[in-house]
DNA sequence: CTATACTCTACTATTATACTAGACTTTTAA
DNA sequence: TTAAAAGTCTAGTATAATAGTAGAGTATAG
């Protein structure tokens, strides 16, 4: 039951580019430096937003990366689909192939995992790239008051 | 975000075993065939539920296994946990270590695998097999209505 | 004492994970 | 116009986890 560490680099470097949405293209070497990831790494989790039209791109001299949507329309569920493929915890309840496992009509165990699903999928999108910076500035707050 | 198939077929081992609670103790064999898992593999799975007390075992002629606990004592959390170590979707976030990511104390992502790990835990820890075997019966009925 | 069934350790094939490497394309500023 | 910066794309690779199988050993009822 781990989320890969693939999808926790995509989420923080979503966070990292909603932060600095105002600072035009951010460029990959930037996001790897501040989050500590490897560029190439990044390099390869990039072209699933891309080409979901959830990053805009600049290619060349002074290129990057920029949000294309914004931070408070953007949920963990969503950036977890793209990396993970599915919420899902079990192959036989992906959303793309609705049954497909031949024990299915006969199985008292399905409804749990379709219930964990649930509550996974609520949670995840239930929370934004925007919650994640007001969270994180809340807590920085408490430190200077602390 | 997958539950491996030991920790699926663990519970499909338990609610069998919930299912046949007055009929003795039930051999491997038996569980193998009607869930159509390979014994063998359940041979490998069995030990953690045995070190944790909640089955008896009897070995020899006609030995088998039977649930130490009623099946509304034990929930899918605790079969899980047993089978998966864990039920935290991150390493740093695991019941032992508390914190063992040097990031954590600036982690912005960090409360959200918390959040994560907190609703599946509440889901998984709220089901138990006697609430499986209820889900069965009563798709059974279902069944005969239609 | 033998058949049955649990116990334990080791092995193995396949897949997923977490990267790295390098060639190529695009853009811009000097 | 060209060099440097930065994205794009494909392929490779080491490690670990998953999902098993194999076989020898132990306990017990009859």
């Amino acid at each position: 039951m781990r989320i890969s560490t693939k999808g926790r680099y995509a989420l923080r470097m979503l966070v990292d580019l909603a932060e600095h949405k105002n600072d035009g293209f951010i460029a990959l070497k930037d996001i790897a430096k501040r989050q500590n990831i490897s560029k190439k790494y990044l390099e390869q989790i990039v072209p699933v937003f891309n080409k979901s039209h959830m990053l805009q791109t600049n290619r060349g001299f002074q290129g990057g990366y920029r949000l294309a949507v914004e931070p408070n329309k953007c949920t963990v569920g969503e950036v977890i689909r793209l990396t993970e493929g599915s919420l899902s915890p079990l192959a036989c309840i992906d959303d793309e192939n609705e049954v497909h496992c031949d024990r299915s009509a006969d199985c008292a165990t399905l409804y749990v995992w379709q219930g964990l699903k649930k509550v996974v999928t609520d949670y995840l999108d239930s929370v934004t790239l925007q919650d994640i910076l007001d969270k994180k500035h809340e807590s920085y707050a408490n430190d200077y008051v602390i």
